[in-house]
DNA sequence: AGGGCTTGCGAAAACGTTTTCGTGTTGAAA
DNA sequence: TTTCAACACGAAAACGTTTTCGCAAGCCCT
């Protein structure tokens, strides 16, 4: 077992200073040629590489960015966090991740743990019990501390930081128009809780494009889930009880529940109901019929996000208050699920 | 801007030495009780956290578990993390993940970058390029230099160290031995090309259930897919041009593309054939019809991952040589994409 | 020969901890 | 009064770097 060998070590070896061997394989100038080539050669031979922690405490600087997200087992984070590693490893960057699993205490745990030297800044969407609770005091005691944070997807107005975002609310109401362009009227939406963000915002998208058709909103067209597992008599009463022609759901799982339970009440999607969704995951592209949604392209978001983290990093003297919010436009995929009325 | 405070700080504000603070916040009996007090109570009023990168450094230890997959963007890596981070959070670890994106230098840089300090120890996958190039020095190599690893699902022989993994040729033996028990002779095979050890393992599962049924293999029966873009003519041929009665497919992608094919030639899974995919992931549970599969328990995997390697660095004497390889059990959920003949 | 410059290197501080060891003060025992 | 232990605290080393500064030797110029 070769352990790894230390600039100490190689000082020791040949005789020098530790200084010496520092700077002889930084290409100082001060150091001959003759030593410094003997030096690195040394070093390439021990295959050295300096400690990373030795630097950090140096440096001040992790090289190392901070991921909280409530669950990794979802397409849509699994995309975010590719997008920010892409930009984090172009620049040099690692990405450490945390999931809060939807708990407010993990997120504040995690967070508090990575903020002791850990990393350097932090890319988070925030928690269920979080926006619930609508306590953000973990995350401004990071930034008062200095350390940047950018919010992404699940984000609120009560901290100020960089944010990137969809515009869910537009989003929303593209789709909905979308279906009353297609000619139908009776639309309902299968959404989440209020206090979900991106739920609210999608639900107020839906019923802004009603509004300005000039349809009426029927309450009874609008179901709002807390938890997926006993969702399934709450859209089954909707889709028998109601004549509605078609459906927008606030994510995936929504819409392919409803389509599953169509099916089984034998109403044929889309030839019966149109079906549009959110978020274009995997659920979307391969089940059959192939689900028509709206794209929030994670990879873009995550890249993003990164990107404007780093930047803060880098700049560092300028203390530039300006914060902002970005956002990340995204696109109506029309598949197999919908068709005209 | 309140910046995180130091030992040195308070030693400084208390007129007392750094040594003082940090024995009385660490409790000691050296110190009388009077200051420990006084100390822990100016601690506390600011908040004090010691920073963990100077404690990585004094201990020499992280703390930190470092990941390295071919991609996140995919339901069973996206278990497996979730797994892993669960066992290291429960023990004060954290995990820091790299992507290699299927590509062997990346898998490379990560590594040695991750090597010099970052972690403890890793927990990989292998690229399908390292896979294929069959060139593993650069994990023998942090072996060497005494960090841990553990290897999961695609492994190699090649380096000893701890392995998890699930005994796909069985796996696959099960899966096929299934089929034939309700009936089918002319079983398909969709798998990798065979530097993909897994699809090896389920491939030789597969000729071995056929051969100990006394079933002759059809290698026109049998097509390996490399790329999962331009399959759907192979795909397609197959079902075409023979009579097969039921496909094995080495994962979820080929399993529902080729049910989507079928469907576009009017053949219904499965009333015409039958299909068993495996990876139990969002695809299976949720496509129209939902699949029979093979499932691998990916928090499971992961569970186990991380509590072999911390394992490993919390015994750190004893130099147990003894590397063991564990299998985590997969099961057969059927669904609804297979029937009897 | 003396002053000044360049060259080549080492000592030491700094980052923030923990821990070992030493030391001065006190009180009590001899 | 001397001796000794207990007590309370501080100095310093250590982890592995980088970087500033100081210093000695050699050289050139006058």
């Amino acid at each position: 077992m070769r352990k790894k060998v230390t600039l100490k070590q190689i000082a020791r070896e040949l005789d020098v200073s530790i200084s010496t061997v520092s700077k002889s394989l930084r290409d100082s100038h001060e150091i001959s040629e003759d030593t410094r080539l003997k030096v690195q050669a040394f070093a390439k031979l021990y295959n050295y590489k300096p400690n990373n922690i030795a630097l950090s405490l140096k440096n001040k600087k992790t090289k190392t960015i901070g991921i909280i997200i409530p669950e990794i087992v979802h397409h849509f984070f699994a995309t975010v966090i590719s997008g920010i590693e892409q930009v984090a490893n172009e620049n040099g960057y690692n990405v450490i991740v945390c999931l809060s699993d939807e708990s407010f205490d993990k997120e504040v745990i995690n967070l508090e743990m990575l903020a002791n030297g850990s990393t350097d800044g932090f890319i988070m969407s925030l928690s269920k019990e979080t926006q619930q609770k609508k306590d953000f005091h973990h995350i401004q005691e990071v930034i008062n501390q200095g350390m940047p944070v950018v919010l992404f997807d699940r984000v609120t107005n009560d901290v100020f930081c960089d944010k990137v975002i969809i515009d869910d609310k537009q989003a929303a109401f593209d789709a909905v128009q979308f279906l009353i362009e297609q000619g139908f009227k009776n639309i309902a939406l299968i959404t989440t809780v209020d206090y979900v963000s991106v739920g609210k915002l999608r639900t107020d998208g839906y019923k802004e494009a009603l509004n300005s058709n000039h349809i009426a909103i029927d309450e009874e067209l609008i179901i709002k889930i807390e938890d997926i597992e006993n969702c399934a008599t709450k859209i089954e009463n909707l889709i028998k009880s109601h004549n509605c022609e078609a459906i927008f759901a606030v994510n995936e799982l929504f819409a392919v529940t409803a389509i599953k339970i169509a099916a089984q009440h034998n109403l044929k999607v889309p030839y019966d109901i149109s079906v549009i969704g959110f978020t274009d995951g995997i659920i979307s592209q391969f089940s059959t019929p192939s689900i028509s949604t709206v794209s929030q392209n994670g990879i873009k978001m995550g890249r993003k996000s990164a990107q404007m983290l780093i930047d803060r990093l880098e700049l560092e003297d300028e203390e530039n208050e300006q914060y902002t919010t970005e956002i990340i436009e995204t696109n109506l995929i029309i598949r197999e699920s919908t068709t005209t009325k």
